[in-house]
RNA sequence: GGAGGGGUUCCAGAGCGGUCAAAUGGGGCGGGCUGUAAACCCGUUGACUUCGGUCUUCGAAAGUUCGAAUCUUUCCCCCUCCA
């Protein structure tokens, strides 16, 4: 009988992180990974400009794999991306032009690499991008050598092409062919960059498994797939996304500061999860500290996760800024600022509506007046009745004004 | 191809000539309690406003009417059943 304990090393923090959902031949695969060192590939979409924590597992497991001496491969599909994955997804996503989708491979590049060690020459990633076999395969060979492995009876049977066809939602042909595609990215990868092992969310299991299998009949070699869980939040919310908008892993997207706060704010349930998931403490190190106050470590957390990111300093100033925004002494320095002149200030032209509009926290004034209703606007943590209220120089503090929109949310403006 | 049912504000879903910026629930936001948590309670949830109002919304366009989300016509899209 497989123990556990003799697993593969790499397989074994895979599965004590929880990143393990499922996989093919785990035995088999254990075995390989103890004997060598492989290449493994995850694809990504670039159907945005950036990432958001939706994709993070993802690239835990990239870094996981370096980690293990593995080295990973990244296939930014501008290939695919071209068709449009239709799994988990009721409808057709709008198609992008190639313009759009090179932008985005770029971009989205630039973030991964933060992520990974880029100079291990073992280690180091392999960035390959699909348009370049897909762009020219020849409709008729391509049917011949790489559509006769696909029967559509198997392909009916898949989740992604199985929900839609039962919702009676329509799935075009050229979506139909997306998880083809898929498979046949693994079978060049295989071919070309020695590529064994495809990790992937639990969306793409099907996919993924029509890459083993069509390695297996077109090249007869043998390769494997490993999945992950799809990870909703204790309250139910997929991760990635909240109200506010999506948290974006590209500081242009999202502040250092407001990344921070993410994960500062994660519900309690979650935090010994997403340590283990999302940052590079040991799980002995966690197991350790998990009875301590969970504020500590929701602190620790957004610290870690944080610096990984953008960098051990945002990470301190991000935690500073969150002292300096939450407590009511006033040093707001580090709290991401926006600057204001000051004739801005002269003949009494600006009110607070307008200043909380500056802030871009709130884009509708009747919004912003039911807020100093509902009593949630602070300036310097003086709460604000008065719509009219002038703003002047007399509010600032040292040159600053921190505007806080409820208990959350909070601004500075700098008088320069 | 035949017969029906429907498209309403973020979502679900009422309304079916004036009292409708549109019930109710969910979600969001804000307040309270706390710990920047959960649960719970309360308020709020189109835009603009000199707080009197004004303007834009009920698939699209045109029409009837003093007045339309509600009636008529055309168009677009969805669903159910039969063939």
């Amino acid at each position: 009988m497989y123990s556990y304990k003799l697993m593969n090393k790499f397989l074994k923090e895979f599965i004590d992180r929880g990143y393990f959902y499922q996989c093919t031949g785990k035995e088999e695969l254990s075995k390989l990974l103890d004997k060598e060192k492989i290449r493994a590939y995850i694809g990504f979409d670039c159907t945005a400009q950036s990432l958001h924590v939706g994709s993070l597992l993802q690239i835990m497991c990239l870094r996981l794999l370096q980690k293990h001496g593995h080295r990973p491969i990244v296939l930014l599909g501008g290939g695919t991306t071209r068709i449009g994955d239709p799994s988990g997804k009721d409808k057709t996503r709008k198609i992008l032009t190639e313009k759009e989708i090179d932008k985005n491979i770029k971009s989205i590049e630039k973030i991964l690499r933060k992520f990974l060690d880029n100079d291990n020459s073992k280690t180091k990633p392999i960035f390959v991008n699909n348009y370049l076999w897909l762009k020219n395969l020849n409709y008729i060979s391509f049917l011949r050598n790489i559509g006769k492995h696909f029967t559509i009876n198997k392909m009916l049977t898949f989740d992604s092409v199985k929900t839609r066809l039962e919702r009676e939602q329509s799935l075009s042909y050229m979506e139909f062919n997306y998880m083809i595609l898929q498979a046949y990215d693994f079978l060049e990868l295989s071919k070309k960059e020695k590529c064994s092992l495809q990790i992937g969310g639990s969306d793409q299991w099907g996919n993924i498994v029509n890459g083993t299998e069509l390695i297996k009949r077109h090249s007869n070699k043998q390769a494997y797939g490993l999945t992950t869980p799809l990870i909703t939040l204790a309250s139910g919310a997929k991760m990635g996304k909240t109200e506010s908008g999506a948290i974006w892993l590209d500081e242009k997207l999202l502040s250092s500061y407001d990344y921070w706060q993410f994960w500062r704010n994660v519900d309690d349930r979650d935090v010994i999860k997403f340590l283990k998931m999302f940052t590079d403490l040991n799980i002995e190190e966690i197991d350790k500290i998990k009875n301590e106050d969970i504020n500590k470590l929701k602190i620790k957390l957004a610290n870690e996760a944080t610096s990984m990111l953008h960098g051990k300093k945002a990470a301190e100033n991000s935690e500073q800024a969150a002292k300096g925004a939450f407590s009511e002494n006033l040093d707001v320095s580090k709290l991401p600022a926006i600057t204001i002149k000051a004739k801005d200030l002269t003949n009494n032209k600006l009110n607070v509506i307008d200043l909380v509009l500056m802030s871009k926290l709130e884009k509708s004034k009747s919004e912003i007046r039911r807020l100093i209703k509902g009593k949630a606007i602070k300036l310097n943590n003086d709460l604000i009745l008065d719509e009219k209220l002038i703003i002047n120089d007399e509010l600032f503090e040292k040159k600053n004004l921190k505007l806080s929109i409820g208990k959350k949310r909070h601004t500075r403006f700098e008088l320069n």
